[in-house]
DNA sequence: CACATTTGTTAATCTAGTTGAACATACTTT
DNA sequence: AAAGTATGTTCAACTAGATTAACAAATGTG
């Protein structure tokens, strides 16, 4: 069934009764969008947090100048969203668009909330998830201040392999904080180096 | 008593029996540190969630070169510690140093995992506090990436006034991940406009 | 008070990374 | 097959911001 990976993943964290993960079906949905397709769109309010079950997508945003900027990417097995209009329910920053056709795992911020009440381990799954997500983005924080961007791209390669491989390369420029260009010279200077 | 501001934070978030009250002072500890004191040392497994009670902090790190990235900075009713580094048992990537005499209110990781298991709701605040601090986050990365430095200052100054006051200059160019010879351009700039 | 340390400014030089344009390659779509 | 669109490379000119160093101003300390 399509939610397997979800309750996979989930039960990595916290146990889940029968009937629990009962409750956890009733307050998800499946959806497939094609490639290209918006997930969430920026100003929109988004309405779910999104567990990838299959598929790619990338989180940007458009800067005053219409620019295009990657603040995430995200796979199987991954959460997308964009959270603080979630839990705000203001406009949201984000846009999320699929790289490739990708089925999500919907969780509205009512079934969160029920789900938050109904299934006592739930809050806690969401604490963990957070608290990483968190510490990682803490993490990206000083990588982005700290270390030339060949570094960076180094460890961005290593940390998600199966990522660089999927993503064009001037996303993972844009992702990088770098612009295509310069993410090539790089690439080329690696090639030369190896 | 030196938690009054603890628990009225907290209550902003959750509510809490008399009962759990007690419960929730049991696991925690003031400390006071001078100047200059470290709270967390990168390199040492971090012990606490800091919750500041008084005073002022900065969270750092050395890079490679020996030189200091300002991460962010913690003054009355927010949290501060390396909570990678907390939750994971690894050595801190980070340093908490007070810029001021500083009282927290400290939570070791067993205290946490009582109190997550003990009052009910406490695994909830925790949630909620760390979706904040991930959304924020996560704007920061964007920020840092799209927009010039001289805005990026104005924003700080605009959204942190009391840390402007309370800093010295060359710590905040290092939180705005410049250096304080450009913040102080920018500055000369900024009084030149107005 | 004088002296040292911390904090802030100004200016010259240097560099990592940008921008833009031209070209190459591949993948779609008609 | 032709033509368009998405992706990737290379080069030259440019700029945001770093680095170094010298000097003020402010603050702390014996």
């Amino acid at each position: 069934m399509e939610l397997t990976s979800l309750i996979s993943y989930i039960t990595r964290f916290i146990t889940l009764s029968e009937k629990e993960t009962d409750i956890l079906i009733e307050h998800v949905k499946c959806r497939t969008y094609q490639k290209g397709q918006y997930i969430v769109q920026q100003g929109d309010v988004c309405r779910y947090e999104n567990f990838v079950i299959s598929g790619c997508t990338k989180t940007f945003f458009l800067d005053e100048d219409g620019r295009e900027h990657v603040v995430m990417f995200a796979i199987e097995n991954w959460w997308t969203s964009d959270l603080g209009s979630l839990i705000s329910k203001q406009p949201a920053d984000y846009n999320v668009q699929c790289l490739e056709k990708t089925m999500v795992a919907q969780f509205t911020y009512e079934a969160l909330e029920r789900l938050y009440d109904e299934v006592p381990g739930f809050e806690r799954l969401f604490r963990i998830i957070l608290q990483k997500a968190f510490a990682a983005s803490q993490k990206r924080i000083i990588l982005n201040h700290s270390v030339p961007a060949k570094e960076r791209y180094l460890k961005f390669r290593m940390q998600y392999p199966e990522i660089e491989q999927r993503v064009p390369q001037y996303l993972i420029a844009s992702y990088l904080g770098i612009s295509k260009q310069f993410l090539s010279k790089i690439r080329a200077q690696l090639v030369y180096e190896e």
